[in-house]
DNA sequence: TTGACAGTTGAGCAACTATGCAAGTAAAAT
DNA sequence: ATTTTACTTGCATAGTTGCTCAACTGTCAA
């Protein structure tokens, strides 16, 4: 079953038919680093249990706090970081700004990691 | 439409009807941290492409670092932390050590993750 | 206007991370 | 036995991140 290589077969790498059949589909660097940011966003659990409150109900930066035992600047410093990413969106009302998500593709991607953690828990 | 809240409805919150229904489904600090752990591993440039090319084949450490053009220590560095995570299994043939992909939820969540990012990079 | 409230922001710090380098181990070749 | 090849690992370090604190802006009430 020996494939045609687009590369080279040569010495310079130990499976070069493995190697040539990954470097067809490859990402290059900058998509690599776009789909990093997307799960650096969700790599922190205090951003984690945001997006997951979030999932429920719109919230102001205050009740944020409440709910998640933090300051109230810790959610502020998060909530732009979630704004710059598109993650979140913000709607000031009288002195509230309250928050809800924007994308629902993160939705998914969250509840299905949720729920592979979940089984995880309960396997081990 | 006034729910009967689990949560004592006084003044510590802004909207005390919101507060009590994301406290019913929240996540605690553990679980979110373990959330958060897995999309840390995958929020790295360099293992979003090791993980992307063993999605393809199963490579040794020295072909990933050619494919990927980083060093070998590098590689190594980054398949110790996924083998830890549990996310690649490795298997040594002669002087070679093959590494794999060993979780199926992975594949998944990583792949929803890429399609959105290139959905992303096609509308804007 | 004055004061209280809700949220934002910048500086600074402690903790973490990715990688290069150099020294190490393990297996095969000489 | 010695050398070469393939990979690992400890240490150092530059860079990043999340948070606290304090100072700030903007909104509403008296």
């Amino acid at each position: 079953m020996a494939v045609e290589s687009p590369v080279k077969p040569d010495a310079r790498y130990v499976d070069a038919e493995c190697v040539a059949a990954v470097r067809i589909t490859m990402v290059d660097r900058t998509e690599a680093t776009d789909v990093a940011d997307v799960f650096r966003v969700l790599a922190d659990p205090t951003r984690v249990s945001i997006i997951h409150a979030l999932l429920v109900s719109e919230l102001c930066n205050s009740d944020l706090a409440s709910v998640l035992g933090i300051s109230e600047s810790a959610v502020s410093h998060q909530m732009r970081e979630l704004r710059l990413m598109k993650l979140v969106s913000a709607e000031r009302r009288g002195r509230m700004v309250y928050y809800r998500l924007t994308d629902t593709h993160i939705r998914h991607i969250f509840e299905d990691t949720l729920r592979h953690v979940r089984e995880d828990a309960r396997g081990s």
